[in-house]
DNA sequence: TCTCTACATATAGAGAGCCTACATGTAGGA
DNA sequence: TCCTACATGTAGGCTCTCTATATGTAGAGA
């Protein structure tokens, strides 16, 4: 998929895969692929910076921890962060509201 | 509604709104506001270099013409256009899903 | 007559955010 | 030894949208 297209959403896409659990990039990465059957293969260097800056916008809080000899950033969704989902959940609905009534427009 | 997330998909609510009228470019932006419910505000600034990029893309033609004393340049769909219309609806409709299984994943 | 609003198109420059490519390093299997 | 999976990160580029601005006509109202 043209993952150029994400424009915007990919914060919504990050607070989403750590509603639950707190992950670190390279987990959250393969999150979004299981979880979008295969679809949606976004590059490292999209994910990772964007970690940052969902960090310092203060929606996530990031912890180094070394796991097998490698060291690992976990994310976890703050409380501001669990917010912003609820918010960036609306919108999402709005905004595939207001695209499909133009691109597919119920005939009637 | 934030536009900027259209990123991507204007392309495809252009080609949409031509579909089944010529219409200019006054008129296609008061076409998807109307379509929309009034959720989609796009600036002229967005829609008349987006216009000039899918004309030389091939994807539409444009014509000047003169009503009432006013210039406009009226765009129609070409061949190639719908069949990029066609595509730009598939593929709307994969990162929908794609997105939707990640933001909101049916509990199950 | 003057002014305001709607109609109508267009460009320059800024900003956001995603991408490619590259850099670095560990662990474990062939 | 080499390759693959794991794991994070930066630099620079690109595309697309936005804001702001410019230009001009038509018609309504003061």
């Amino acid at each position: 998929m043209n993952t150029n297209a994400l424009h915007g959403h990919m914060d919504a896409l990050l607070l989403s895969v750590l509603e639950h659990e707190p992950l670190h990039g390279y987990a959250i990465i393969e999150a979004l692929q299981e979880r979008s059957g295969g679809a949606l293969a976004v590059p490292t260097g999209t994910v990772y910076p964007a970690l940052r800056r969902l960090e310092r916008a203060g929606y996530l809080a990031g912890e180094w921890a070394t796991v097998g000899g490698r060291k690992r950033r976990t994310y976890r969704l703050t409380d501001t962060g669990r917010t912003a989902l609820a918010g960036e959940r609306s919108a999402w609905r709005e905004f595939t509201a207001a695209i499909g009534s133009v691109l597919e427009p119920r005939a009637r």
